[in-house]
DNA sequence: CAGTTATGGCACATTGTCTGCCATAATGCA
DNA sequence: TGCATTATGGCAGACAATGTGCCATAACTG
């Protein structure tokens, strides 16, 4: 079995909670106290789970991001290697759509400036896999490196520029720019001799 | 005159401090304590001067990034507002020499992750002015308020990708990088027909 | 049903913030 | 120079939040 009814309890209450708290008054105004209280949950018996309030934060993160690492990191068949530009463009397709999906989790996980720590490690890692990918390109005026942190960032920019604005426009669309104003301009960049 | 000669002394310690402290343990590891000591200040002298540790970064912060301001929010002669691209060009020159020049500054504001909450007010500034710019410009594929935000954003991570690299290549280099990779494709993608 | 395990509450130690009070020392000005 | 002003520093203490030990109770598993 996986475990005990009460433990998955106590920590499904928590994460509810946390997350909950930092949408109201921003995670780092959230106390261990506060969840607790909200998860009616025993102050001591937090401490029985998780060390300190980032450690829950990571978990409920990371749940919550499961699917959205798999978008990030798509396995690799090999002709979507031979072409990153339409691996990326539907790349940009899917996050747009799942953002719309799981608007009210993104809006705290992006938007909250004080949870920057928890998406460093997974736009670090995006970085790296978009790396190798685009190392397989001719790398005339910029390398792979700034190629894929230029392109992880602008996404994740984008993504916060959507939802500050209310989704105001259509995933389609977003996609649309992601590829026109991203993916398509740091290909030529990196593949046009000068 | 300005001020009591102690109160320039005791902020000016103060803020010094601080920075240190937040290089070697990241500012959210850093308590006022820290700070006090280490300036060699009375831990009951802070609290005359600043409510939190907030208040005093953001100080430092301002003062810090007056020349950085300045770069980024240049007057705009009527020759500059008539060609945005230019103007843009002009300010990458200009902003990573000057990252060169103040590289153990940069390297705590940018880099540290929770000093977040003090560049946002400074971004969301630069995408304003910004956007008054583009707007001037046809904005067949996308508006302006996209473009702006991906102008900025993408120079901050650019600027990140820099320092955490250990300033390999060359201000002119990154200006060029800046150049070709955000302002001239983002030009493109705004004025261009399908 | 029995043994194990998670929970909850209490008391308590600890750390860090912030204030009131008062003596001392540095400053600016006449 | 000397005086009134004001910033500083230390101490005691309130307060808020974290984190732990202990023990009784409740819930779960097999």
């Amino acid at each position: 079995m996986s475990q005990d009814r009460r433990i998955r309890r106590t920590q499904k209450l928590l994460g509810e909670a946390l997350i909950a708290e930092a949408r109201e008054k921003g995670y780092k105004n959230v106390t261990i106290q506060d969840v607790t209280k909200r998860a009616d949950v025993g102050y001591r018996t937090y401490f029985r789970h998780y060390t300190g309030l980032d450690e829950l934060l990571i978990s409920v993160a990371q749940d919550r991001l499961d699917d959205f690492y798999q978008i990030l990191d798509l396995p690799l068949p090999g002709e979507l290697i031979a072409d990153p530009v339409e691996y990326f463009r539907k790349i940009g397709d899917t996050i747009f759509q799942h953002i719309e999906q799981n608007q009210k989790m993104f809006r705290v996980l992006l938007l909250d400036g004080s949870l920057r720590f928890v998406l460093d490690p997974v736009m670090s890692r995006s970085c790296q896999k978009a790396e190798i990918l685009l190392s397989g390109l001719p790398q005339e005026n910029i390398s792979a490196g700034v190629a894929a942190n230029h392109i992880i960032s602008s996404v994740f920019s984008l993504m916060r520029w959507w939802l500050e604005n209310d989704l105001s426009y259509s995933p389609q669309k977003m996609g649309d720019i992601f590829t026109n104003l991203i993916i398509k301009p740091t290909w030529l960049v990196m593949t046009q001799k000068e």
